[in-house]
DNA sequence: TTGATTTTTTAACATTTGTAAAAGGAATCG
DNA sequence: CGATTCCTTTTACAAATGTTAAAAAATCAA
């Protein structure tokens, strides 16, 4: 445990109104939930998870914002960000268990309650909901990349700009532009030229 | 149930040598999946399930390829391709009972295993193995799209050829190029160059 | 506040990819 | 077999995006 986590009591009810939204589980279930969970206070700029090692936590973003990022050829691009209120993980690891080549990145001093992925797998043979609150989660998360592999397969860089900042103007406000510009598959040069026209 | 599907006694054991390589099930659960299975056999460039509908079959390839295509302002565009002993469904409209905008086609004499998936998910409640052999499918799906995106993210298009060359032959002999094309993100002609350089 | 650092924009040019049209090949069907 | 249709390649040109470098703007820290 270093610092920057703490064991000590957790305001878990943003995290369970989120679960809520997905499918409701029992009293004993949040309990279960909660005696895995740690909370860890990182300041901007600085990793939750580095690059590297496997993926074992599951974060709420409390607070702040973070984003999943790698290397491709010495750049540094962003996979993905979250916002307050939804959770982030490097899903190609957690699911099978590799070392993950990417990291994640906190933009903004943040707050996140972390949840132990081998110690929630296993609480699934005892607490069947939260088997199926995590398949369900999880079923969403999917649904989103579909859609996303749908963006980046046959819409312009333009098209995606704009359709991100009508979706969501948030990410204009609060993420610097070289971590969209990544994000959107495309260099800060086209993405500012996208910008400038209009 | 057209006269291309039939409950004519099926042979499971590919779908369910499929299914143990993700989770084994009891003979009952493989029973109950059985009830609500039926085949389809579909002749080469006919739709398997047509644009507008909402999906409510997961199918089993078990020969034949097929493809999941869309529409993008006119132009025909492949989201993912599926041979045999895999799984195909459009789950943007699986998981959230919204109809879908793609359908899927078959590209060569094709016999699919049809679940139904209400009363799939149905069976999730008294079959908790079942719920659980899905959950395990559709994350390993989850990792490959997000794997998908990386490649469609930040790999020219021209990486994006002979990485699918390399890793799955059979594209290049079963699949026309003008479907490879738009599941690469290209044009068939950008296609035709990238293949005439060498 | 000032100076240093980082981020964003701009410019010039190279490369990739798209578009449209035509030609060549391959497959299909009577 | 021949004719038709569909698929793939080629060509020429246009548009989009990448690369590199520098300038401008914004942010950060002392």
């Amino acid at each position: 445990m270093t610092d920057q986590s703490s064991h000590f009591p957790i305001d878990y009810s943003p995290l369970f109104d989120y679960f809520d939204t997905f499918h409701r589980i029992s009293k004993e279930s949040k309990e279960a939930i909660a005696a895995i969970c740690s909370l860890s206070k990182i300041p901007k700029n600085k990793d939750l998870q580095s690059i590297g090692h496997t993926c074992r936590t599951i974060y709420f973003v409390k607070k702040g914002i973070a984003r999943i990022y790698y290397y491709k050829d010495g750049t540094d691009i962003t996979e993905s960000f979250a916002f307050e209120n939804s959770l982030i993980a490097r899903v190609e690891s957690l699911f099978t268990g590799k070392p993950s080549r990417k990291g994640i990145q906190v933009l903004e001093d943040s707050d996140f309650i972390g949840i132990s992925s081998p110690l929630l797998f296993d609480l699934y043979d005892q607490f069947p909901d939260i088997e199926r609150l995590f398949r369900k989660i999880f079923e969403s998360a999917y649904v989103e990349t579909v859609n996303r592999i749908e963006s980046l397969q046959f819409h312009s860089a333009e098209e995606r700009y704009h359709a991100l900042t009508q979706e969501s103007p948030d990410f204009l406000k609060r993420i610097p532009l070289k971590y969209i510009a990544s994000y959107l598959g495309i260099t800060q040069v086209s993405l500012s030229r996208i910008r400038a026209q209009r």
